[in-house]
Order: structure tokens, then C-alpha cells, then sequence
DNA sequence: CGACGGTGTCGAATCGATTCGATCGAAACG
DNA sequence: CGTTTCGATCGAATCGATTCGACACCGTCG
């Protein structure tokens, strides 16, 4: 054996071991022309005999102009990426669209100043999720690659396809059930605002200064139905983050305690129950609590969460179908998904003013 | 404007702008070689000018030798993966060690009949996660692509790195202290047995034909300790399938209720509480529940539960620097994390026979 | 029997960079 | 003033495949 060590075989050394030029073994792999199945066998072979794996990935994407993989612009860490819920619902759909056409999902935790460098990842497209203002700095760099981009939930930006959710429109809609019910001291539980994720009482100051597009969106909706709503913003969308926040909003004399929270997803929603609970204040008799998502609470929560549903699922399968059109040349169309209010047991009409539960 | 329409400007387009050789715009681009202020400059101007974003990655990588991107194969659909907050703990620890130096993550969902091919998917290394027995299918695949591999809790395999858990013996430790109470009525709550993820009790032949390292590592410790013990398997670590096993071992006339569960996750284990409670069972006193894993429940259960702490984020920092020694050149060691008793409140001595809670 | 169509194979060009060794000019040195 | 040295730049080879056009061969049809 005056082989080569244990360097991977080519193409060129399967091709000279079986008798065949290079060309007649690339279409053996590839499938694409026609070769004599004494030649394919013979190939093979020889492939089998050198312990070949198959063409080299990145010579073929050189060649071919395509990598088959779809990069996934996050500005989370790789971990709190997907500890949101609707995040993993979105990538089952993107598994859906892209993972089943044989593309892999580069995962890319970008945050200014990260060694992540979005201009050196080999991608054919990248799908921006969960981003921010600071998006317009990633979205240079890659349009300079000359890559179709999708934005999941992201302000417009030319040459972006967005994939938006109606999520001011939604937020009112919750909003005015509560309006409708009777409802006037509601209090606002959102997302967190920014990448610094800090926890804090919502203020002029602090909205103004937001970053993230869906916690800014959703409280443009609230606030056109409570123009004077105030709330705090969490650092994260859990059940811990929520039950911190319904703390902050419910332990105040009962006068100024709020008959309703608005909270801008259903981990938050159920850990603002959990503090009302054992603050024992009754949901909903004494506090209507107003989720948003529609993921499923099993063994988090027993009520029946009157919440938002928003098609996560499909908003994942959208951006697939997306970047799959755009990859294929074709223009894909900007897409809004709309949220649906699914009626539980967490809301409610307020109690009666000076009146006590119970 | 007679330039290309909207591809890609090349290096050799801007080396050419700038007048200078491709060689020397690239040394500017990688910074390898010396270069002049001046040329350097010029080369830059020349980039800005054509819109050109760096050079080309597939290229690059092709020449390198180096994709810059880490595999991580799963067997799991792309969102179950990920909601196993285990799984999330190690993607954190990965992202620091792989991430922070600039390597992308490649999430691979492979099962057998699926459409990502191992062989194709542009990758300096892989890491094996949540594999089965079916591992063995993608690692010679991988093998033959001669590069490293690191493997998550999986049976050894010749040339792969492995990262264990004591799962066995930390199982076998758990089950001592509930024997030490005086347990003897246990049940067992495993994670799925196989890919299938088919709930149901445990028989020798499900457990003979199991192909979950983990879980059959798990319940081989707790065998050590309760040889008899029975149980049932969940189809995934979540609160609800917890809970939908707790009912099932529960709902037995007394005599045959066991006196304590092993839970091989902390979401089983707070699934099974929760089952516990609502049948009227009190926890510790009429059963006691161990957990695995040692998350954090915040929202999820009140109760401190007693569990096995694994170190999980050290886990994915191991796998990530096993691969940045392989990737270097190195052979990297194999690593054995161990686990930790917590002693929370779910466990306490069994009820006395024939007693019944107050 | 010659033109034709189809199949199977091959050679050469190409994808877009990196890198090694050579070259050249200028500064430093004896 | 000749030589050495160093810094800057360039040319050419290389990474490992894919693909296009050319070509040879064979059977068929007119």
C-alpha cells in the first residue's frame, strides 16, 4: 500500500483506478448524463475499493454555484434562539420546506460585534429571524453576497422578503375584547425590547428606544385601544420572566392593581397567572390575563389561556417556500400571516370596582 | 454602467479595479501577507466600489481546506431536537466554544430514508447528537469522509470522540438513595426508546429492542438497584408526556401504585408530579419523584425536585473543544462527565403499607 | 451502401479563490 | 560601491469537482 496516508480520495483517483476519465465519473455521481451500467459498475467499484464517500462538498458547490445550505440569521445565542417556542414551531416548518429538499439550516448567532462572519458562512439564501434594528447592519453585508434574504417578523428593508405577522393588528384585537368587556386599568407584559433583554417598567424612554419589531409592534396595537396602558417589559419570552412580571405589576394596593395583562406571549401570559395565583388573586374573576402565540401549555398551566394564535408552523413553512422560489428565480411574494383569538378561560369581565373577590 | 449585470463582482474584478494582482488582493483580504498601506487601500476602494463583499466562501473553502462549518446531526426533527431543554444547555456550551471562534453550526436532522445527505453537506467535523443504534449507518458515511467526529452520549464507536454521561451509574445512585428510604414499589419513566417514540409500558422485548443509548443506559442503572422494577416509556422529555405516564402508573389500586417513580428527565418527572397531584397523591409523602437532568423548572412545577444534575453545558463545551483539538490536529480524549445528586423535596421514605395519607 | 440519430465517453475549460516560489527595487550593511 | 536583506508584488499552480462541445461507435433507415 504506497497510498496516499489517510487523505481523502478524489474524483480523479476513482475515475484512474476504474479506467474512466474524470468527466464519465463526475456523471456516475451525479446522475445527470448517461453511462453504460458496465461503466457505472465498474466506477463504483473502484469508489468502493478507496473508501470514497462521494464528490467533494465544496468543490461541487464552487462548480455549481450552490451549497445547499440556507443560513439562519439569529440574534440570540444559539440556546435562547430556540428556548422560545414559537421559534422551534417556526424551524418545523422550515424543516418542512427546506430540510425535506435536502438543505441544511446554518445556524448563525450574530450579534454586533460576534466573530460570526455572515460574509465568509457559505449559504445560498439566509433567513433573518428574530431580529432587530441592528438588522439593517447584517442585511448589508449580505446583500453584498448577492443572496436571496427573508426576514421572519422584521421592518421592511428593500430587497428583503418579508414574512410578516399581523401583530399590531392582533394585539388590538385582544385589546378590544378587553375594552369591550369592560376593562380600563390594563397593564402591558412584552417581550423584551432590545438584545440587552433587560427587564424593567415600560417607559417613553425605554419604547422609543426598542429595538425589536414584534414587542414594538404588538404594543402599537394594545396602546391604539389603551393609549395609557403602562407595563413592564421582560427579558425573555418564559414561564420565570412572566412570573417575575406579573409580580412587579400585581403586588400594589388593589386600587391601582390592573384587571387585566396584556402579555405578549403565552410563557409570559402563564407566569403572570402563576403570580397571581399565589398572590391569590383569582384568574379570571379578579384578573383577566390575554396571551399571545396559541403554543401549547400542557403541564405549564391548566387554564385554558385565551390567547392569539399565530400560524407558527406556517410562517416557518413560508419563509422555506420563500427562499425555495428565490433560489429558483423567481420572485417570492412578501407574505403577512394573520393571529386568530382563540376564546379561553382567562378572560374575563373585571370585577366589580371596590368590590372583593370572594 | 456596462458592468455585469448584478453578479457577483469577483477578487479578480477588484484586483483588476485596483490594478493590482489577484494574489495581492487577496493577501489584503486575509491579511496573510505584507502589503502597502497604499496598495492596501486601493484594493479596499476598488471592493467598495464593486460592492464586493469578500471573497467568494466556497472558494475559499475549497482551497483552504476548511469550511468554518461544524455539523451537528440529529436524529430528531429539527424543532423536537431543540425543545429538549438538555439540548438547548449544549448548544449554549457549544456555541461557546465553536461559535465564539467564528465556526457556524450545520444542523443535519438525519433519520434513515431522509433527504439530507451526510455525504454532501459542506462540514469540517461533525457531532453526533441524540444518536441511536441507526448511528452506525451515518458514521460510516461520515468515516469515509475522513473527518473528525464527535459523538454525544452514543456507544462506542472506533474512531469517534466520544462525550458520555455517567448515565448508568448516576441512574444506579438515584435508585440506591430510594432504596436506602425504603422504597420497593418503583416505577421507571424512561425517554423514548427509539426513534419511533412509541409510548408504552416497558417490557423486556421493547427494552431488549431498544436503540436509545440514553435511555436503555438509564434504566440499566436503575436495574442494578430494583431488578424488577416496571414502568413505561415516554415518546419524548416533556411535561405532558410525563404527565400522561404518571397517569398511567398511578391510576392502579393502591397496593399496586408504586411508592416512588424514576423519571429519566426533570420535564417527566414534573409531568408525573403533576399527574400525582391532581389523582391526590401527595409528593414526597405518598410517592416520591426523581428526576434527571437538574434544569430549571421556574413556572414548570413549584416543587424542589430531587434530581440528577447533569452537567450539560460542559457537555457541549467538551464536544466543542474535542472538536477544535481534531480540527487542529490533535486527537482529542474521550470525556465521561458525571452527575450529580440534588437532594430537593420530592423524595422521602415511603408511606407506611397499608397507610393511607391523611 | 451512405446518411443519420443516438449513446457513451472524453478533453478542456471553468468555478473563484489561496499560496508558493520567484522577482524586483530599495534600504542597509560592510 | 557591491552585496545582502527585506518588503512588496506578481505568475502560475492548485484545490476537486462539473459541464459543454466534440467525437467515436453502432444500429437503422432510406
Amino acid at each position: 500500500m504506497s497510498d496516499t496516508a489517510n487523505t481523502r480520495p478524489t474524483l480523479a483517483a476513482v475515475a484512474a483506478r476504474a479506467g474512466v476519465s474524470a468527466s464519465t465519473a463526475s456523471l456516475v455521481f451525479s446522475g445527470r448524463g448517461p453511462v453504460a451500467d458496465a461503466t457505472r459498475a465498474r466506477v463504483l467499484e473502484a469508489a468502493a475499493e478507496l473508501d470514497f464517500a462521494g464528490p467533494d462538498p465544496t468543490a461541487r458547490s464552487l462548480r455549481r454555484g450552490r451549497t445547499g445550505v440556507i443560513g439562519v440569521v439569529t440574534e440570540d445565542s444559539l440556546g435562547d434562539a430556540f428556548r422560545d417556542p414559537i421559534n422551534l414551531a417556526l424551524l418545523d416548518g422550515l424543516g418542512d420546506e427546506l430540510a425535506d429538499e435536502g438543505y441544511g439550516l446554518l445556524v448563525l448567532p450574530w450579534a454586533p460585534g460576534s466573530s460570526v462572519d455572515l460574509a465568509a458562512a457559505p449559504m445560498d439564501a439566509a433567513i433573518l429571524l428574530g431580529c432587530s434594528a441592528d438588522l439593517a447592519h447584517s442585511v448589508e453585508v449580505l446583500q453584498q453576497r448577492r443572496i436571496p434574504l427573508v426576514a421572519i417578523e422584521a421592518p421592511e428593508l428593500p430587497g428583503v422578503v418579508p414574512i410578516d405577522l399581523d401583530n399590531a393588528e392582533a394585539a388590538r384585537h385582544g385589546a378590544e375584547l378587553l375594552r369591550e368587556l369592560g376593562h380600563e386599568r390594563v397593564a402591558l407584559v412584552t417581550l423584551p425590547l432590545d438584545v440587552d433583554r433587560t427587564r424593567g417598567a415600560l417607559t417613553p424612554e425605554r419604547e422609543a428606544a426598542a429595538t425589536a419589531f414584534t414587542a414594538s409592534e404588538r404594543i402599537r396595537g394594545a396602546r391604539a385601544v389603551f393609549p395609557d396602558a403602562g407595563g413592564v417589559s421582560a427579558g425573555g419570552s418564559t414561564v420565570g420572566e412572566g412570573y417575575a412580571a406579573g409580580q412587579a405589576l400585581l403586588q400594589v394596593p388593589d386600587a391601582e392593581r390592573p384587571t387585566a395583562v396584556i402579555a405578549q406571549s403565552d410563557l409570559l401570559a402563564a407566569g403572570v397567572i402563576r403570580a397571581a395565583e399565589e398572590l391569590g388573586i383569582a384568574v379570571p374573576d379578579d384578573l383577566s390575563v390575554l396571551g399571545f402565540d396559541g403554543i401549547r401549555l400542557d403541564g405549564i398551566t391548566s387554564h385554558a389561556l385565551t390567547t392569539l394564535v399565530q400560524p407558527a408552523v406556517e410562517k416557518g413553512r413560508a419563509a422555506g417556500r420563500a427562499v425555495r422560489a428565490a433560489l429558483a428565480g423567481d420572485t417570492p411574494d412578501a407574505v403577512t400571516l394573520t393571529s386568530e383569538l382563540r376564546r379561553g378561560a382567562t378572560v374575563a369581565a373585571p370585577p366589580p370596582p371596590g368590590g372583593q373577590s370572594l
